[in-house]
DNA sequence: AAGTAAAATGAATATTTATTCACAAATAGA
DNA sequence: TCTATTTGTGAATAAATATTCATTTTACTT
């Protein structure tokens, strides 16, 4: 008999993103998929259930990868600055090589497809960034403001920096990273 | 004879950014949005040539209506603190009580209904922003590092603080924009 | 108050898109 | 090499959605 071969189901995810990259959640079909993941229609049928589970499937994919790849090199016993300059490259990195994959994360979740279950799962990972910018608090290294402030700065400025560096093509050298952090923590810094 | 009631398309179009908040650009249908609108199907046809067009004219619509907004009370010929004060109280506060309306601008821009044309207009609504940092950059005032990033730092920090008011119920009182500025300002200034 | 022209309606139709399925191609094991 | 079994194919069908249109309602004009 036939083997299934595994790898279809990568092919599949990255076809969906690049496309969604280009006309959004809104303009994928199950026809243009296949077509740029150079298969037959049904073919994708053979992987997944229909359309919906496809992109449910490819969400919780991304969610786990993203997720693990912040925390990289992470070690909270290090000081504040120096888990905090880990953390804000890793993000930047992460989001520069997967804009396709963060395109489509914010779409889904303003979609018909996403459910209850989904949208809390975004909460929990960020606990150990939390827990970080409490001990800075303490340490006084960090300016008494609210997690959600201070959470929103770095998510933003990332959010921005990769979205220049892909629309405006904005060349992200290490020495504007280096600059970048330096804005960041003295935005933090007590 | 009867008049057309040009306060439908106002309807119209509230109701199509109410249901693009919840299901996105990818769930709309013409039949929901009438409903949503309290309107018959039909209906949205007398003022609107077909779907594609009420998406196009609705992002035009906000588009015009959001830059304006950013510069009310801008006054170019103030101190640069006050100047940068100004247009990120101006931001956050819109981009809070406009909050669907982001949610559709953003969707919009990966989506099979954006143009060219509309691709580039952003870029323009930047221009007096930018000649702000400038100024500040040869004043000594701001640090001497490339306005995308000053721009990323700012859009940012407002995209994600009004993000958490709008999902996380954030409460975002005037003492709070208050130190939120005082951040962003530590974070820009020489 | 009657006439009329345009707006409003929503069922009917056209179009697009998802999904199925009969058949063809591939491959693991005998 | 042959066979059995599952994958792969893409045209056919089903389902969802956009759009039209015959009919009704509304409100302006005379």
């Amino acid at each position: 008999m036939r083997v299934k071969d595994e790898r279809k189901i990568e092919v599949i995810y990255e076809a969906t993103l690049h496309l969604i990259q280009e006309v959004g959640i809104a303009g994928i079909t199950v026809a243009k998929i296949a077509k740029e993941a150079k298969l037959a229609t049904g073919t994708v049928y053979i992987y997944f259930k229909n359309k919906e589970e496809l992109i449910n499937q490819l969400y919780l994919h991304l969610k786990k990868q993203t997720t693990e790849n912040l925390f990289v090199g992470f070690d909270p016993a290090e000081p504040i600055k120096v888990c905090m300059k880990k953390l804000f490259v890793n993000a930047l990195k992460n989001k520069m090589a997967s804009f396709k994959e963060g395109v489509f994360m914010e779409q889904y979740y303003h979609s018909p497809y996403i459910s209850q279950e989904a949208k809390q799962i975004g909460q929990t990972k960020m606990l150990p960034i939390i827990e970080l910018m409490e001990r800075g608090k303490q340490e006084l290294l960090i300016k008494p403001i609210e997690n959600e402030v201070l959470l929103g700065l770095m998510a933003g400025f990332v959010r921005q920096l990769a979205q220049a560096h892909i629309v405006q093509k904005f060349e992200m050298t290490s020495e504007r990273i280096e600059h970048s952090f330096q804005v960041i923590w003295d935005a933090m810094k007590a």
